[in-house]
Formats: C-alpha cells, sequence, structure tokens
DNA sequence: GTCTATAGGTGGATAGAC
DNA sequence: GTCTATCCACCTATAGAC
C-alpha cells in the first residue's frame, strides 16, 4: 500500500505490457493476457492507466524516451565526427542488446502511422535525432574528412538504419547465418555492429582518410 | 460466372486484403472490412480462403513471390559485383516505389515472428536473397575491388537496410526533410535510391578504386 | 487500491437459400 | 458462386463490494 509498491505494481503491468505489445502488437494483446503476464489484475490497468490506449502511449512514451537520452547523450560526447558516427551505431546496438522490445515497437508504430494511430510525438523525436546526427556529418565535411558528394540527411539514414534492420530482421539473419530462426547470437550482434559502424565510416570517408 | 470473372473476385478480396494487412496488420482487420473494401461480401473469404489466416498466408505468398524475383533477376543481370551492389539498391528502391504495401508486410512478418505466426517459407526466402548478394560480394574481394576486411555477410545486410529501413521509417523521415508526416515525395526517394547505392559501393570498395 | 462479476459490443465462422 | 442471417466466443470497460 505504500508509494513504492503502488508503483511497483504499475511498473508491472508497464513492463508486461511493453514486451506484449513488442511481439504482438497492439491489437492482439488483450487486457487480460496483459494482466495474467504481470501477475496483476487486469481492472488495475483502468485503475492505472484509464485504457489500453492509454497504456499504449504510457509504454511507449517510456521506451522513446530511453533511447532518444542515449542518443544525444552519446552524440553529445563524441570528441570528433567521426568518433560520433562510430559511437552513435555502438550505442544504438549496445541499446537494443539491453532493450530487444525498443525497436519492434518503434517500427510497429512507423508502420502503423498509415492506420493514423501513431503518435505525433514519434515522429518529432524521430527526426529530432536525424537531424542532430545531420549536423555531425555536415561538420565533418566542413572540416574535410567526409566527402561532400554525399547527401547529409541521406547518409543519417543510411547510418542508423543498419542496426534497427538488423534487429528487426533477426529472424531472417538467424537463418542466414544459420543460427537457428530465432535469431543470431549475441556476439555476431555486437560484431555486426563495429561492422555497421565501420561501413557507414567508409561510405563517409574521403579516399584519402582511409587507413 | 467465367473463370476470369471469379478470378477477379478472388483477386479484389486478395488485393484489398494486401492493403489492410500492410497498413494496420492481421490482427485488427477484420473479415467485415475486407469485404467492403474489395466491394466484395466477406462469406466470399470463406469460399475463396478458407479462414482469416489463409488469405493472410495467400497475400504473403504474392507478395514475396514477386519481391524474389525481380531482386534474382537483379543479381543475374549485372555483369560486375559494383553494378549488380548498384542495381539492386536500384531495383529495390523502383520495387517499394510500385509495392509499397511489400516492406510493411515483410517487416510486420519479421516482427511477428517472435508471435510465432511467421511463415518459415518468408524466414527461408529472405535468407536466400541475402546469401545471392553474399555470393556477389565475395566475388568482388576475389577481384581486388572490394575491400577484404568486410564480412560478406554483414555487409549485404547493410547494403539492403537502407532502402527497407527508408520506406518504413517514411513518416518520420518526411518531418525530417520538411515534406509533411505523409512521407517524402517519389522525387526524393529516388534520389535517397542513388545515394544508398553509393553509400554501399563507397563502403565496400578499396580505396584506390573510388573515382 | 484491489478484486469479482457482468454488461455491451464486435469478430470469426457457418448454415442454408438462391 | 454468391448472399442473408445468425451463432458463439471473446474482448473492452464498468459497477460496485471489500
Amino acid at each position: 500500500m505504500t508509494a513504492v509498491e503502488n508503483a511497483s505494481a504499475r511498473d508491472q503491468i508497464l513492463d508486461a505490457a511493453e514486451a506484449l505489445f513488442a511481439v504482438q502488437g497492439l491489437g492482439p494483446t488483450t487486457i487480460k493476457e496483459i494482466g495474467a503476464a504481470a501477475g496483476q489484475n487486469p481492472a488495475l490497468i483502468y485503475y492505472y492507466f484509464g485504457s489500453k490506449e492509454e497504456l499504449y502511449r504510457a509504454v511507449l512514451q517510456r521506451v522513446i524516451g530511453a533511447m532518444l537520452a542515449r542518443g544525444e547523450a552519446t552524440l553529445d560526447a563524441a570528441p570528433t565526427p567521426p568518433e560520433a558516427i562510430r559511437a552513435l551505431v555502438a550505442a544504438q546496438l549496445e541499446f537494443v542488446l539491453g532493450h530487444p522490445n525498443a525497436p519492434r515497437l518503434l517500427v510497429r508504430e512507423l508502420i502503423d502511422h498509415e492506420a493514423r494511430r501513431a503518435e505525433a510525438a514519434l515522429l518529432q523525436l524521430a527526426a529530432g535525432v536525424f537531424k542532430r546526427l545531420c549536423g555531425v556529418i555536415e561538420q565533418g565535411q566542413e572540416q574535410g574528412v567526409f566527402r561532400r558528394d554525399v547527401e547529409p540527411r541521406f547518409a543519417a539514414v543510411s547510418t542508423i538504419s543498419q542496426v534497427i534492420y538488423f534487429t528487426i530482421a533477426r529472424p531472417a539473419i538467424g537463418l542466414f547465418f544459420g543460427e537457428g530462426s530465432r535469431g543470431v547470437s549475441e556476439a555476431t550482434a555486437r560484431a555486426f555492429g563495429r561492422h555497421a559502424g565501420e561501413f557507414a565510416l567508409h561510405a563517409l570517408l574521403v579516399a584519402e582518410q582511409i587507413a
């Protein structure tokens, strides 16, 4: 009955809902299912969140907030544009390893956008990360380390796409790598993360800069 | 009542279902909705397909078949590994412009895999395309035009990820490009396609090969 | 804050006429 | 092959006891 225990019941619902929404999506996930997974009475969901939709929004907010904070902190901390690219991709990979639900929720939300149910907030925030990364790439071009015949905004999309797609397509990639359709091992995922940073860098660096 | 008209009723259901499944997913799309969108009686869906699930499978089969045929033909026709990379990315972009539902259905299916509903066939086929592309990259490495310090399978994933992610994230990218949250223009999409081919090539080519 | 019971609505699927 | 009518299961949400 204390504030802590209340928060805990609420959080257990949030955690269970996040996992179920990520794997099944909003529609097919039922209130009863969430209650059972959370070890809580389904009626509590209405007490704490009002409706299934609002619970879904709360789940999204939490995930997006965490992802964004991580991305911005990483970009801010990097000393040079090439380091920023490498660090961002590495942070992206570490983030999705720790929060495998995040890209699933995010991508579902993007696909659902034309179903007019997506949060405008998500779109704004996603666009915000792109802009920050784009600034870093422009800076690298001004410093003469990145090629000038690259559209910075396009390059930002290409850079970010790799880890997200890798995570989403993990079952198919697991088969491709002979590691089964349940997805690749964590070691392979980390190796891909290092590759993705280098791949983007080599695509961006002027030829003389390449070691 | 002719065979052609029968096929037409069936195809109208398939077309309507494809669009609805792509935008909303399987769960939230109702049989009645599909019937209305197709201009057909919902009961016909059971006559032709047996169940909602089997209709969904038929939709997937059609899309995957088209995508695969296009990809393999493109790779087969390219004379050199660099040309193959460029041509594959260009074909990918043209395909998604013509079939905007395809990547949505495919990515939904991948995300849903842990919900144990995905087709093993899709995973096998996706892995097949990766393998073909991977062979092209290895060939380029043997010929000395592509860098040897790149894992070919990772590079295949990075190359393919760009256009698919661009399509999925189109609403966010639309905002980012100041073209509204309904997505970017076709001209911008084509420009991105050209960029993505070059991005992957620069990431792969040995330094001396870069013009 | 937490639980039970249930109302109210909708969805997938089928039976059977035409 | 196509349509109408309908059954049954299930889901969201609420009312109200504790």
